[in-house]
RNA sequence: GGUCCGUUCGUCUAGGGGUUAGGACACGUCCCUUUCACGGAUGAAACACGGGUUCGAUUCCCGUACGGACUACCA
């Protein structure tokens, strides 16, 4: 069969809007998946009807999407392992789980979730932790202490149990992690986890476990935060008889706050007025988080930036495409710390980025309502000025917009009699010109200075500040250009009367 | 508290027993530009600490410190 065949997958909960640590996660995945020639899964998981939030499923899909992240199999897609959302395969848990009672490797538990709390607190207050385990087990409300008959007679009448597994009480785990090399682990630390919740629904782990084990996962490439449940899923892969078929396993570094301790949160994007998430998102509760694509970062920039926070290609290329980062990925080069999150370094990939896409392009998409060749003209203008492709419509409106007032610090050290004498001499030259375009424009000038005998680098300045109000912008002649004579000529008009007569 | 994971410039990182410890972002200076930006050049800036091992440790080992994750019938 496909034993060889790489096969990966991302599983988020729809809990909310996918944080942008999910993105690279799966991100990761599917450059694995891809230079591997391996199947990319999507996998839902909504075990926890609690949590669920109308439309995250949605947000997903579309965010995965817009990243240039394609999925082979699974949700939105389908496949051979179809359903891909666990709720929907809730039945088939409970057949393995109960494989498990059967051949004693988890059993029954009677005991509600306030009785433990009260253990919790109770020895929380001693300073110490409680835990499900070989050695408490034996004094709990389970079918390992009470009778098979008694046991029976609780479930028939319906008493709430979940399903625990039963973790040997002394035991070495080891596993081989991709990024972190061998992690061991005393089975004594681990819990006697919850498999089966008492409304039906399996945990995380057993959930994981059997869907990976039956979607033929092969590698489970995932967040740091799991690295301490890992163990126990390998203690299940074992309890299932599966250990020669478990997945390899990569524990991503996570990523964390810009500045002081702890791992990035929306709050710190809050904070920073930057996103974490992919996509905007509004909250059941009619709050809103800011997208990356809203605020005008380029997937191409994302991908790449997302990409070089804790992986690297060893080489010194920084700018890498999607296929690029296909060839070029290893798990191998993964780092192991976690990574803080620096906006500034997007900002700058957007920026690049944004130079590369054609004046075409940007002009149709982000100029509309301008005729073609004076919106190609604006964005040449404006192109490696900004950041982000809605600020040149935003520069073009300025562009078209008359200053109110003009920058006073230059006028205050600029606006003199040179000064005035020149642009009065400019702006009776303006009506004349017969080709309206920068170099035109340039010539009258050179023309006017030269008969005033009056030096340009002087007046340039202040010149800019007559048209535009500001001391400093793009090139001059090329906006005079795209404003038109008559604009030109009105703000001139407008400057001298408006500025003291000297 | 316990378990696990980690630690190279401010940030992302390369490197790895003998290097002027390299690159990128950000920052400074200069050049380009009659402005600003882009671009180019350049500068400042790092191996957490203490013990080993070794001729030699930033690199290997052990501790310590610090950071992080986990510690739910959440994922």
């Amino acid at each position: 069969m496909s034993n060889n065949q790489v096969r990966v997958r991302f599983a988020p909960s729809p809990t909310g809007a996918l944080h942008i640590g999910g993105v690279r996660t799966a991100l990761y995945n599917y450059l694995l998946a891809k230079q591997l020639g391996g199947k990319m899964l999507l996998r839902i998981e909504d075990t926890d009807q609690t949590r669920y939030v109308e439309g995250a499923e949605k947000y997903i899909i579309e965010a995965l999407s817009w990243v240039g992240i394609t999925i082979d199999e699974g949700i939105g897609v389908g496949g051979p392992h179809a359903p891909y959302r666990q709720s929907e395969r809730k039945p088939m848990y409970m057949d393995y789980a109960m494989q498990l009672i059967n051949s004693g490797k988890a059993y029954y538990a009677f005991d509600t979730s306030e009785e433990l709390d009260a253990m919790r607190q109770a020895l929380e207050s001693q300073g110490s932790a409680f835990q499900y385990n070989a050695v408490t087990r034996v004094k709990l409300n389970n079918s390992l202490t009470l009778s098979e008959d008694e046991t029976k007679a609780k479930i028939e009448a319906g008493e709430p149990y979940v399903i625990r597994l039963k973790v040997p009480a002394k035991e070495e785990i080891r596993f081989k992690d991709i990024i972190r090399d061998w992690v061991h682990v005393h089975s004594s630390t681990i819990d006697d986890k919850v498999l089966m919740k008492s409304d039906g629904m399996p945990t995380y782990h057993l959930a994981n476990v059997v869907d990976d084990h039956l979607m033929e996962i092969s590698h489970v490439i995932r967040g740091e935060e799991w690295l301490p449940s890992a163990p126990l899923h390998v203690l299940l892969y074992r309890a299932f008889g599966w250990e020669s078929t478990m997945p390899q396993f990569a524990h991503l570094p996570l990523l964390l706050k810009p500045e002081g301790n702890g791992k990035l949160s929306k709050r710190d994007a809050d904070l920073g007025g930057f996103p974490v998430f992919p996509l905007a998102w509004t909250n059941p509760d009619g709050s809103k988080a800011l997208g990356f694509r809203e605020e005008g970062y380029l997937k191409e920039a994302l991908v790449n930036f997302l990409a070089f926070l804790g992986w690297n290609p060893g080489t010194e290329q920084e700018m890498f495409s999607m296929d690029e980062l296909v060839t070029a990925f290893s798990l191998e080069r993964i780092n192991k710390a976690g990574a803080k999150f620096d906006i500034n370094k997007a900002k700058w990939y957007n920026q690049q980025y944004l130079k590369l896409q054609s004046d075409e392009e940007l002009a149709k998409t982000y100029l509309p309502d301008f005729e073609s060749d004076k919106a190609i003209k604006i964005v040449h203008l404006f192109k490696e000025r900004v950041t982000f492709p809605q600020e040149i419509t935003q520069e073009a409106n300025n562009l078209f917009t008359a200053p109110e007032t003009f920058d006073a610090t230059i006028v205050a050290s600029k606006w003199n009699v040179d000064a005035q004498t020149s642009i009065t001499a400019f702006a009776e030259a303006v009506p004349s010109i017969e080709n309206f375009v920068a170099d035109e424009i340039k010539h009258t000038l050179h023309d006017v200075f030269e008969k005033l005998g009056i030096k340009m680098g002087k007046v340039m300045q202040m010149l800019r500040v007559a048209v535009t109000g500001a001391g400093a912008g793009p090139d001059l002649m090329l906006s005079m250009e795209i404003m038109g004579k008559d604009e030109v000529t009105a703000r001139l008009t407008k400057a001298l009367n408006e500025l003291p007569n000297l």
